[in-house]
DNA sequence: CTGAAAGCGCTAACAG
DNA sequence: CTGTTAGCGCTTTCAG
């Protein structure tokens, strides 16, 4: 690999004004030299050494995300959010991938080996001199464990630590559930079914509260008994969809497409008509909403601009030593397909 | 940042000696000494520079992978793939995104800009001693652009060059069809209808050849009527299964599981069940293909050893030079699911 | 406008 | 076992 020592001596200059011509500084040599230096390390196909530049300036105008699992269907698009971001600011990435769910088989949250892993990765990334950290889960929850030793700015993104000690990004869950039961109600729906996922999870806590919220607004009594608990996979919302329509709901939102994708499969099998018969709404926007008749009106996460948003917190806080250990909620989008339509039922 | 000379200063000893105890060199220095210098350092918070490491050692142990899009479907498994296999190796990797589909909006391929991006991402890792690349295609296709300037082993992911220039991996779309189209047969299936994709597309070709192949293994003539052109998307897989339909198929291979699920919508109107009174295949292993009651069966594109051989290739070539331009096909693996079932139909 | 000298943080070679 | 010297490739003084 050729050097700039090399053009140097090749040109009869100094490395200085090698350097200062390839870099543009202004005025840097005669326009005969330089035109001469450029086409030099041109032939010779000059490239710059990264390593030793950036140990020379100190600064590697570089940002470092570490991801849970890249593979999960969520994160792609938050990378590249940040990646978009850094490259208008002119950072670079670094992208380090934990692998969790191949690592360690979908059992490993919060263990002994998932927080040493994360230690490794972080003072792996600090060697290598990032200026920030974009931590990326792989589902919005609750993270107990705080790196050791975090020398740059850090942010969570699609996931966020018990106690704020450092900020984080995600969307707003609640507002999203409120606006999508506002919807429904708006229709004319009154008996509103809800396939919920298990307690323990954020999501199904905070979109529950948002369904809560709507129905209070309009002075509807929620019941009880129209709110079931599946396992955010498809067979429970088969299942659960059953009990729903037989206490006559005119709709149901399920808390995510997978589970709504039983209930049409639950519907078909009884004759009904999604979004004639029973409105359905799902969340998440997977590609599985665009593959039914009628389509699935879901919520889209703003996963790419959690991405950005992460990406700009990280990048003011190296710029101007700004402090922020808040939560930020996104708003998503609400995507009305044709699972949805006005209720025909007397009510 | 604490650094090795600091260390030695407060120490009272050579940097040398502090970094051979860092590094855990044989025979150091004296035990108290030692210990004395690890424990400052850990208390101190010392980090290596892994710039300055690198710089001197003229060694990065780097691998650079650019991906066209890392958000489309099988991007992130390949990547992953890779990962794996470096972190095994002892490699570390640096992933730059194109964001093709973001940046141009699906209208790229082989445009001056698209050339201009990949240069200046080459370089960019080159800059930073990268050791090896992977590119990593969005789909496969043919690739013409040629990047200039390559000066470390450069491996195709999931695409390949039209000329040989440099090795490929790829996964064997014919076997797979002649393996699914085989198992079809095998069931008692003779009229088999095929949603192909269009011909311009490699993949489409292929998974023809292959299904020719099988029908011809079995003396069964192919019947060009039997054939049908989508455009990968759903609807054309719903419009397309009718004329298929029509034509007393007893089974359909759809070239994609996108198509595949128009199918689903097709026979349901026709009252036809999925699995009994028609056999059904797709390609891709999408999320969707397990959406559907019955479960499509499918053909999973090895994506994960696309990446690990991708990255073997690479390493390999680092180490011995060795010089391999082939294209390499991997196999498919086939998941028959409840979508096919035994020809009911007399021939 | 130009270049000599110094140094980023680290390690390799070699001498003691 | 330990330290000195030298240098990776680059940029930044600062003096000419």
């Amino acid at each position: 690999m050729i050097t700039i020592k090399e053009i140097a001596r090749l040109s009869g200059v100094s490395t200085t004004t090698v350097s200062n011509v390839l870099n543009g500084k202004s005025g840097a040599a005669g326009k005969d030299k330089a035109r001469e230096i450029i086409e030099l390390a041109h032939n010779l196909q000059y490239m710059p050494n990264t390593l030793a530049r950036n140990l020379q300036q100190k600064k590697t105008n570089t940002i470092g995300i570490i991801t849970e699992d890249l593979t999960v269907f969520n994160t792609p698009e938050i990378v590249n959010g940040i990646d978009a971001c850094c490259e208008e600011n002119g950072y670079e990435i670094i992208l380090a991938n934990m692998r969790l769910f191949k690592r360690y088989n979908n059992d490993f949250t919060d263990t002994p080996k998932h927080h040493e892993l994360l230690d490794s990765m972080m003072r792996n990334m600090t060697a290598k001199q990032v200026e920030g950290i974009v931590y990326v889960g792989y589902h919005c929850r609750e993270i107990a464990y705080l790196p050791s030793r975090v020398q740059v700015p850090l942010v969570y993104a699609y996931c966020y630590l018990k106690e704020d000690h450092y900020p984080s990004v995600l969307f707003d869950d609640e507002k999203a559930a409120m606006d999508v039961t506002r919807l429904l109600i708006e229709k004319g729906h009154r008996r509103i079914g809800v396939i919920c996922g298990p307690m323990s999870s954020f999501h199904a806590r905070a979109r529950l509260r948002g369904y809560f919220k709507a129905l209070a607004e309009h002075q509807i009594k929620a019941k009880e008994d129209l709110i079931v608990y599946g396992d955010w996979e498809r067979p429970s919302g088969y299942r659960l969809a059953a009990s729903l329509l037989d206490k006559k709901v005119s709709a149901i939102f399920s808390f995510n497409d997978l589970m709504a994708s039983g209930v049409y499969e639950q519907a078909a099998e009884r004759g009904l008509q999604i979004g004639k018969d029973i409105s359905l709404f799902g969340f998440d926007n997977r590609d599985i909403s665009q593959g039914y008749s009628p389509q699935l009106s879901t919520v889209q996460p703003p996963l790419n601009e959690i991405g950005r948003l992460s990406a700009e917190i990280i990048i003011s806080r190296m710029k101007h030593r700004k402090i922020n250990k808040n939560k930020t909620a996104l708003p998503c989008t609400i995507l009305e397909r044709q699972s949805v339509g006005i209720c025909r039922r007397r009510l």
